[in-house]
DNA sequence: GACTCGTGGCA
DNA sequence: TTGCCAAGAGT
């Protein structure tokens, strides 16, 4: 890496990147030349660790009921609960409806530009903030998400993947390698996120398309393979899966339903994705764990009437 | 640092 | 079919 820095043939790669994304990149409507800083903000909280094709439909339908963040801080976070829909990971939704609000009255509605103050926002960790700013508002920030580093693990460090959780070093490398200039390190973050994500991908990447093919470490070093196996998420069985079937549950009812037939609904539901939780081996009992999981994290309420969204 | 937290598509 | 993985954040 130090190399390729220190002779030179980093600018070419920026040249090489940045042209490649100004011919492929996708079309999405919040890269569009007029976007909002809250147009922006909202799909970075819907694309966090969900593909694109499963969040642009929500982003429409979310841009249309709510295009400023006053809109939405207006609204019970049961509408953003519901609103969000099958996108997984409601606590998204929470956090996004609680930094609405925040905006709404600490910023006058205004999504704050700088780093440090979106950083503040619930919801808001390193990558999004970084994101925001430099994608909404133009600042040359240092975006580090998964498709870069991956980028980065391959061309610079000739590593099939990067580290399994993310090291100083890595932000220390994705800034050494950002362009000097402003406007050229701006394109360079969405262009070498969307290289990892359309070329550079996890599983099989498409080489023969890539832009920086000949300057690649990964390449040069025989495409050695990874130097671990990631260990996959489980699912069936799990907490995760019965918060979401509660969750799927509480959506489509305004009124509270009592616990005694809301536990008989979910075990009964019959949505395919699914697993019957018959199969599990203490049914009831993580049931009501996942339900006080909900309560407590204040994505369910319960009150006299039964369990509900909250308002 | 290791875990938890949803969902659906695809190799 | 099943496991991997997708623009992470919070604890």
């Amino acid at each position: 890496m130090n190399q390729l820095i220190y002779s030179g043939g980093v600018q070419q790669i920026h040249d090489k990147i940045n042209n490649w994304y100004l011919e492929n990149a996708r079309d999405l409507p919040w890269r569009r030349p007029g976007a909002t800083g809250w147009e922006v903000m909202v799909s970075e909280f819907m694309l966090q660790q969900t593909p694109v094709v499963r969040v642009l439909p929500v982003w429409e339908e979310w841009m249309r009921r709510w295009p400023r963040p006053q809109d939405l801080a207006a609204e019970p976070l049961s509408e953003a609960l519901k609103a969000w829909g099958r996108l997984g990971y409601p606590r998204r939704a929470q956090r996004l409806h609680a930094a609405a609000v925040e905006i709404t009255t600490e910023y006058n509605g205004q999504v704050p530009h700088s780093e440090e103050q979106l950083r503040a926002l619930p919801g808001v960790g390193d990558y999004t903030a970084a994101a925001i700013a430099c994608f909404a508002f133009h600042e040359p920030t240092v975006v580090v998400d998964t498709n870069i580093r991956r980028v980065h693990a391959r061309l610079f460090g000739g590593m099939a993947l990067p580290e399994q959780s993310p090291r100083a070093s890595e932000f220390a490398r994705a800034r050494q390698v950002q362009p000097d200039d402003s406007a050229t390190a701006n394109l360079w973050n969405i262009s070498v996120m969307e290289l990892g994500a359309l070329v550079c991908t996890a599983r099989s990447p498409k080489c023969e398309q890539c832009p920086v093919f000949d300057d690649c470490a990964w390449i040069k070093a025989g495409q050695p393979a990874p130097h671990y196996t990631p260990k996959g998420q489980a699912w069936k069985g799990t907490d995760r899966q019965v918060r979401g079937a509660i969750m799927a549950i509480l959506r489509e009812h305004e009124e509270p339903v009592a616990e005694q037939s809301f536990l008989a609904d979910l075990a009964h539901q019959s949505h395919a994705k699914y697993v019957a939780l018959s199969m599990l081996e203490s049914p009831l009992e993580q049931r009501e764990r996942a339900l006080a999981g909900l309560l407590n994290d204040g994505l369910a309420v319960n009150e006299s009437g039964g369990i509900r969204l909250p308002s």
